[in-house]
DNA sequence: AGACCTTTGAAGAAC
DNA sequence: GTTCTTCAAAGGTCT
C-alpha cells in the first residue's frame, strides 16, 4: 500500500525528533497521563506545571504539514533563508495547490489529530495558551498612548 | 535571551 | 452562531 512520506511524522518517532523533543516520548507521556487519570483529575500536559514532563504541542494542521515538507526545497530554489519569506511563498503555493493535492494534507492532519488525541487524552490547546508573550500587550500600550498600526493585525 | 515576522488551519474564548 | 485570539514550524532579524 502507498504511504505518504509524511506519515512517519504521525508517529513522532525518534527518527524525526531529537530525544529532547516533546514528540520523542509520546508513549511515556500517554502512560503518565493514564497514571494521572487514576488520580481522578484531568491530566495536565502543561510543561510549566510539571517540570519533568515536556509540554505537549498542538498537532500540525494541513498547511503546517505542507510547510514542513516543502520548506527545504523552497529555500533551495529561491535561495531564501528567512522563514517569513519562505512562508509567504508557501502560502501562495498552498492557495494555488489543487484541492486534490490539498486534501492529502488535510487527511494527514486529521490523522495527526486523531493520534494526538489517543496519545494525549484530555490534552487541550488551552494548556499552551499564554506561554508566549504576544504583541497585543504592546498594542494595549499603544492604545494607551493613542498610537496605532504598528501591528500587522491593524489594517 | 527571547520576541518578531510570515503563512494557514484548528481550537478555545468571548460575545 | 459568529468573531477574535492564540499557537502550531522555522530561522534570520531585532531589541
Amino acid at each position: 500500500s502507498s504511504v505518504h512520506p509524511l506519515v512517519p511524522l504521525l508517529l513522532y518517532s525518534d527518527r524525526h525528533f531529537p530525544p529532547s523533543s516533546p514528540y520523542s516520548q509520546p508513549i511515556r507521556a500517554a502512560a503518565a497521563s493514564r497514571a494521572d487519570a487514576h488520580s481522578g483529575t484531568r491530566p495536565c500536559y502543561h510543561g510549566n506545571t510539571v517540570t519533568s514532563r515536556p509540554a505537549v504541542k498542538k498537532p500540525l494542521n494541513a498547511f503546517m504539514l505542507y510547510m514542513k515538507e516543502m520548506r527545504q526545497s523552497v529555500a533551495q530554489e529561491g535561495g531564501q533563508r528567512e522563514s517569513a519569506a519562505i512562508n509567504r511563498i508557501l502560502g501562495r503555493r498552498w492557495n494555488a495547490l489543487p484541492r486534490s493535492e490539498q486534501s492529502k494534507y488535510y487527511d494527514l492532519a486529521q490523522k495527526e489529530r486523531v493520534l494526538h488525541m489517543k496519545l494525549y487524552p484530555g490534552w487541550s490547546a488551552r494548556d499552551n495558551y499564554g506561554k508566549r508573550k504576544r504583541k497585543q500587550n504592546q498594542n494595549q500600550n499603544q492604545q494607551a498612548t493613542g498610537s496605532c498600526c504598528s501591528s500587522t493585525l491593524c489594517l
